[in-house]
DNA sequence: TGACATACATAGACACCCGATGTATAATGA
DNA sequence: TCATTATACATCGGGTGTCTATGTATGTCA
């Protein structure tokens, strides 16, 4: 399925810092993670992660080593930091708390 | 709550077609619903809405006519065009694929 | 008369995602 | 051997939507 673009604004940061939260992953891994846990429905590229990755970086919420794959291939391993987690909790709430508001004015559902 | 303002992008939208559905209603009005009907979570102020009101307009989701409220002010009132209700379906659906899929990555619920 | 709520509107700043594109290597298979 | 595919990283420009701030104007009420 296709979203409009906007909706997905603001829901990339939060799932990559939930996903690093299971166990350290590296960039292509994380894309096809994505991609089959949502059957399909979320359809993340290469330009939707890195970009993104890179800015949880430099906000010190996740940290970044090189390391060989048991592919021989390079691969960047991300791993969440603890502020990362606290910003991962915070995250979440936001989004139960969004999910609610907005399933009250789409649906008419009762908060 | 403050949201993350990015996770907000998309939703305005068929949030006021939603609306719209239910009745007509003028701009200033949309805003109070959508914030008390929230109870507070949402905090909308004109400057969300009326762009995005005009937008729906140029889209030909929504048609406008001024006409006098009961106090006496100028009013525009919004209602729902027939294009607008099927974009309204399209977008319910994809508001609830959206929340599945992130529901999937974030709270790790099963689709 | 002044303060306030109502009611419309816009402009600039900011942030984010996406498609396209690029590089490089390992594995695969013809 | 050579071409293709999958892996794996990365960036850039364009488009778009929301927010803050600001502005105008009117009716009500003290």
């Amino acid at each position: 399925m296709e979203f409009d673009k906007e909706l997905v604004k603001g829901s990339t940061g939060p799932i990559v810092l939930a996903l690093l939260k299971e166990r350290q992953m590296y960039g292509y891994e994380i894309v096809k993670v994505v991609n089959e846990r949502t059957g399909g429905l979320f359809r993340w590229k290469e330009g939707t992660l890195y970009p993104c990755l890179h800015r949880l970086e430099s906000d010190r919420l996740v940290r970044s080593k090189w390391r060989q794959g048991p592919n021989g291939k390079m691969r960047k391993y991300y791993r969440l930091t603890a502020k990362g987690r606290t910003k991962l909790e915070r995250s979440t709430g936001q989004w139960a708390e969004f999910a609610k508001g907005v399933n009250v004015l789409l649906m008419g559902k009762t908060a």
